[in-house]
DNA sequence: CCGAAATTGTCACCGCCACGACGAACAGCG
DNA sequence: CGCTGTTCGTCGTGGCGGTGACAATTTCGG
């Protein structure tokens, strides 16, 4: 195996969780590689949309995505996601329509596995399957952690939550004000009242697009999880 | 097989998920109900606690279980899980402990699947981990569309929908009023608003420690989902 | 370099809801 | 039957945050 192939296929393991836990058999990437192929998206274009037939899932290796459903008036932003997610498996298990739309923010790059072609694979390699199982759960439960940790809370803390998530190695936030919003699924306004305050305390700076976490600490007492991890 | 252990398998078997989808061989049934046992909890025990190591998972049989998590400052609850849930997997599968605590609401009869006894199982028969994968996510989806439907709306609304979640087949829900600001995070107050408003509009009535659904298309209505499913 | 479009910063207004408080109604028990 | 703890009904008060509106600033294409 040549050194190309080979760190593809480290890759498509780290997507599924911790490697040390249950070993992958050798050639189970392989076969995991071979029920799928890459696709490559355009910012603004979509992976899958909601009520869409599910064919498949994505794992996404390069870009940034954004999973939202749309309600009867708006939509509503699930999460943002970036290279070793795995997403639209759950309808794609299920046999159900697509539950939520997977729009691509940036250059997307992803591995779409095709259903028709996996489930055969899964009762061949039992490994792979529990594999799935404990990453599709962990995921979901991340969400859904991430999504108790903001209800019921005032702006302000959301604000330094999602700031402290989606902050990049440089502590940088690369999204407008009005993203941020629809993210929190609050206004731009208060967004910028409780990015204002946060400013003032030091803890942060604001540009154009752009939030530079200073003091990531006083961000996380201003979250509430000072204390409790 | 006699009678009973027949009906006994069903269940497990409706426990997890269509049985049409992907039919389990026989002796898969068998195999599952010998990596675990029964228990029994009475109500306001716990069948499990947030942070406790997680060495199975429950299937209910019998009974109400309440799934909440501690924080900071009080608790959330996340939801209420009555027969053929299956609860505590998620932390058994990843090797963390319990992610949330669960308690008996009213007398619950349970069958405990043993992780030491589960995993080589699951291994040995590829179906039933694929069958308890899509179970998993099925319901880690249900209840994170259940906190999308009630984010960011008007404590009416919220009320609404618990009402229409939580109803029994005579349209009776049987919770304190406290009970029902628990659920959904708000005040015992706002509560008592809500319905007295539903009340006077004539699509509940409200006694003690109950609410009796009366007219399901006008709550659906308050709940805001009248056009769409 | 200049104008359009997007983004940011601020303001006043107002509705929803948490909080505290208090009395009335109800269930269970000695 | 009376006592006690729980649950229900209903007030203010105050604050958070959504809405609309408008000016200032930045980015980008021609």
């Amino acid at each position: 195996m040549d050194t190309a192939e080979y760190q593809h296929f480290a890759w498509l393991a780290r997507s599924f969780g911790r490697t040390d836990y249950l070993p992958l058999a050798p050639g189970d990437l392989e076969a995991l590689a071979a029920a799928g192929s890459y696709v490559d998206k355009y910012p603004g274009t979509h992976l899958f949309k909601e009520g869409g037939e599910s064919t498949g899932a994505f794992v996404v290796e390069r870009g940034e995505v954004e999973l939202y459903r749309t309600r009867t008036v708006g939509r509503r932003v699930v999460g943002r996601v970036r290279s070793g997610a795995v997403i639209g498996d759950i309808a794609m298990f299920q046999g159900h329509p697509y539950i939520s739309s997977a729009k691509a923010i940036t250059a997307v790059r992803a591995f779409r596995l095709e259903r028709n072609r996996l489930l055969p694979l899964l009762i061949e390699r039992p490994i792979i399957a529990i594999r799935w199982l404990v990453a599709g759960l962990s995921q979901l439960e991340a969400t859904q952690q991430r999504v108790i940790r903001l209800m019921h809370r005032t702006v302000r803390e959301q604000v330094a939550e999602v700031l402290l998530d989606e902050a990049d190695p440089f502590g940088e936030v690369h999204l407008s004000q009005s993203s941020l919003a629809d993210l929190l699924g609050a206004s731009r306004q208060s967004i910028n009242e409780a990015l204002a305050a946060m400013r003032h305390s030091g803890s942060i700076e604001t540009g154009y697009r752009v939030v530079r976490v200073l003091d990531a600490d006083k961000l996380r007492f201003v979250a509430g999880r000072s204390v409790d991890p």
